[in-house]
DNA sequence: CTGTGGCATCACACCGACGTAGTTTCACCA
DNA sequence: TGGTGAAACTACGTCGGTGTGATGCCACAG
């Protein structure tokens, strides 16, 4: 399990030690590599909404956690890969349902829309008994881009990204 | 390499031993699991062209051989498993041009917009390091479907798979 | 307490990948 | 050697997932 203990959105300055309200709707996109729209469009079509402050209509703000931001990665990730929108829906919904939100370390292995979470070794044997496509993800590597990306734009951030996991 | 050395669309009646034109456009889609207007789709884009007899115009006839059908099912198999038409474009169109017309068995591995074909023991080297999202396909369970599909629909063609490799 | 910058929202457009319906034209059978 | 059924073609609609402004509105700075 990994977390970030301080972000920096809002807060008067770069004070040491504030704890932040989180990542802002643009930051966010910056920070996870995709557009604004994108942004928008998935918060309202429900695949990930921010799960500190939600949209209460115009001129209110977003924050988003690190944990929605390495969520946001992941999706990024599978789009990237050339896979639908719709799929990595299901991909969301099914996590969300069989499993604590948690998503952190292991592998990502979709196989229908039907995901699991495991560790190195069992993805040999799914790949042995493999009907079908079979997508693996490695989280760790996503989780590592986006740690780069924050500290690129907040190097002082460094310190604050704590492993516990 | 595997080919099918008769098919049974067009000649006369179901006389043993005729070599027949290949598979029309209804029976490609029937047997491959599509709609017809994805397959007129998909030749109309250079994605899945008919390779025995292409259209000519209204009234012509498009003739596919068991090679097509294979890659036809390939790509129907990927779409089911969420992945962008988009993407199944470029890996067909850099398989074609990094290697035979012989996708045949072994597994189809896409990394990204350059995809491989490779052994089941070599897959697991690239998992290790893998980066990104990897897309396995072992073909071996497409051919079999396929070929099921085709015994289903004329039972006494069985003897006309032939596998050579 | 108020002005305004920035964010959410809205309206519109666009593109790929089809579905549906109607039309044209050939291939094959009688 | 025709007729005709079936296959290719055309036109139009649709839906998801955005891009591009324009607009409305609040949170926060001053």
């Amino acid at each position: 399990m990994i977390s970030l203990v301080a972000s920096r959105d809002g807060g008067t300055t770069l004070t040491e030690g504030k704890v932040a309200a989180g990542f802002s709707g643009k930051r966010t996109a910056e920070l996870v590599g995709i557009t604004y729209r994108q942004l928008d469009y998935w918060a309202r079509t429900d695949l990930i909404r921010p799960s500190l402050a939600d949209a209460q209509g115009s001129g209110s703000r977003r924050s988003y956690s690190y944990q929605d931001l390495l969520e946001l990665k992941v999706v990024k990730t599978l789009l990237d890969a050339g896979i639908r929108l719709e799929m990595v829906r299901d991909v969301f919904s099914y996590l969300r349902e069989n499993l604590g939100a948690d998503v952190a370390s292991a592998n990502l292995v979709i196989n229908g829309s039907s995901p699991l979470l495991v560790s190195g070794e069992e993805i040999i044997d799914l790949i042995h008994k493999g009907q079908g496509v079979l997508n693996v993800l490695p989280l760790a590597g996503v989780k590592e881009e986006l740690d780069n990306a924050i500290i690129d734009l907040f190097p002082s951030a460094e310190d604050r990204i704590q492993a516990t996991g």
